[in-house]
DNA sequence: TATGAATGAGACTTCATTCAT
DNA sequence: TATGAATGAAGTCTCATTCAT
């Protein structure tokens, strides 16, 4: 059962994510979710509430997405693969909401730009460390894993753009193979 | 010469860096180039207009950081280094205006958004070219143009964050050498 | 028996009193009287008439415990005393309402406003002509009658204070005795 | 000269007085100002600041119309006249202040409505003193000092009334005499 | 040219009141 | 009759912009 807290918060994704924090109007959202203005205050206690409700509940449903966890026992490859497939479903299926996580950050609020910050920090230092364990195993070679997390981050943090702005609709799974691919092998032929 | 525009440009960039485009007040803007607050619309006819010329004297700015030009009878290998040496000095010597440009774009306005979105395609556009170039002459592997792409140009736009946030302090010649070193090469251990 | 209006009622003087007309929430006022909010509308039309029923009841409670009906035979100074005691009591036993009644008068309503004046100004009346016709008899000395009833008024109007805000457990009857005796006799030393 | 600032405070004292705290709106005081409604945050940061500046300043001015510092020689009838005929002056004078200080207190916020009740009891606690002194001095007979106290501050406290409500235009010295001579004497014929 | 006091449009939020259940 | 979710009018406050000096 779709509740009107649920409306609201769907209402302020496409909203937020049309317009950004500032430019998004609480009539707008109350507009976009067929109620009145003062419902929204009904449920959410603040615009800024609305927002950080919105971006948390993304995130976590951001993570499922790209959670690797029962598949701990697979290559440094197959891992790499699994999170940047989640993260291309992500962006496929939460268009605006990929957005809002991955673009429109702005400095909206001191504290939640701390903890998205402290968000993204700890989402990186999970990458690293694995980066880290699979260069001692000999998985892979001696590299910087501060760059590497970096890269990988990176490109994951681009790809919602073509995706969302450009309506790119490629197959997840193959495409994430050759994401794999292009960051195991890199782009100069083999020898 | 320093004229006053140009310290009011400066200021502009201290205060859109450290408060966002939306949380930047003229006066702030006016009270950190120490004059008054009347002054600056002699100068820029509005706060938009304002952020867009620093938006645009930071991209010419860039983009000479990042050209290439001189050196193109290069081999792919030296011109990702270029770029990437460029783009990691651009980010340390212009701390607060690379914030401006990789962050806080936001949704100001929807015809900045379009500009600055186009600017970019442009430039990957370039990069784009010159990579499917590459390939035809056989000095990278067949591998998908736009997908490099991304990945560089991610690699690139995250770059300024340890830089700036963390206050990471690489050398950057040697430092574009290892990213450039791994978008060639990869992480596996060469066989 | 207890009706639903009356335990409204009840629940109005407590947070009326507490928070003052502006600052009490009808919603304040439901959960006092331990109903829903829209129940107060099947008994009040607004929040403004609740209130003025409030004031009436109050104010006719007043009267009846400052009532010197039954006594008209006494003389003045037994008047003065059993007016003071029966206000004395009032603000003892109605300490919320005496609140109301005594200070959070507001500018509420103008046509209130007036009501409430207009009450005051006739029990004033009713004691100056008293007081005048006391001197024509003799009993009191030539003193003007406004001025006396004003200061009776005012001591009356006092006198809630102590006892609502900072808990004066007075007895009633012999606190009047004194008063009267300060209103009769002065504070100079009898020659 | 006449600043800005004392006009915002003027037009207050005027909207204030007619309105009471939660009806006056920014905008009437701003009209009555003859001014733009952001004006006044230019002197004041919030309706509250206003009010509360509204409060203390006529404060300090009916202490200085009541004040008998000068005086501390007389006897304390003379000293109660003084008192008296600065009060009535003070409502006579600042007919609008008068009634924002001595009635339309509310329960506008609860550290205003503290320091507003301390400055009264502080006010009341001098005066006692001075009664209980005088009865210590045997200029007074054995009174319960609170309850002159209570007297005073009571027939003070009303006297606004009739000169703001009712225009009574009373000669201020001759009117304070009389009143201290009912305080001093009572109201029964001199045996 | 430089200023900053003045402005008022605009946005958030509150809460008395309504009305479908 | 009783309810409380929904509403929107209304009020405070912000801040980009103007303009008289």
């Amino acid at each position: 059962m779709v509740t009107k807290r649920d409306m609201i918060l769907e209402a302020g994704i496409k909203v937020f994510s049309q317009k950004g924090y500032h430019h998004a109007k609480m009539e707008d959202i109350a507009v976009a979710a067929g109620i009145g203005k003062g419902t929204i205050y009904e449920y959410f206690s603040s615009k800024l509430q609305l927002f950080q409700e919105i971006m948390e509940a993304g995130l976590r449903q951001y993570q499922e997405s790209v959670s690797t966890e029962k598949i701990s026992q697979m290559g440094i490859a197959e891992r790499i693969q699994k999170i940047t497939a989640g993260h291309f479903y992500f962006c496929q299926n939460y268009k605006e909401l990929s957005r809002i996580l991955f673009w429109d950050t702005d400095i909206i609020d001191d504290e939640l730009k701390d903890w998205f910050y402290n968000k993204r920090k700890e989402k990186e230092g999970v990458l690293e460390d694995l980066i880290r364990e699979s260069i001692r195993s000999g998985e892979l070679r001696e590299v910087d894993a501060k760059l590497v997390t970096l890269m990988i981050g990176g490109i994951l943090g681009q790809i919602w753009m073509p995706i969302v702005l450009e309506g790119w609709e490629a197959e997840a799974e193959s495409t994430a193979w050759q994401i794999t691919d292009l960051i195991m092998n890199g782009i100069v032929p083999s020898t």
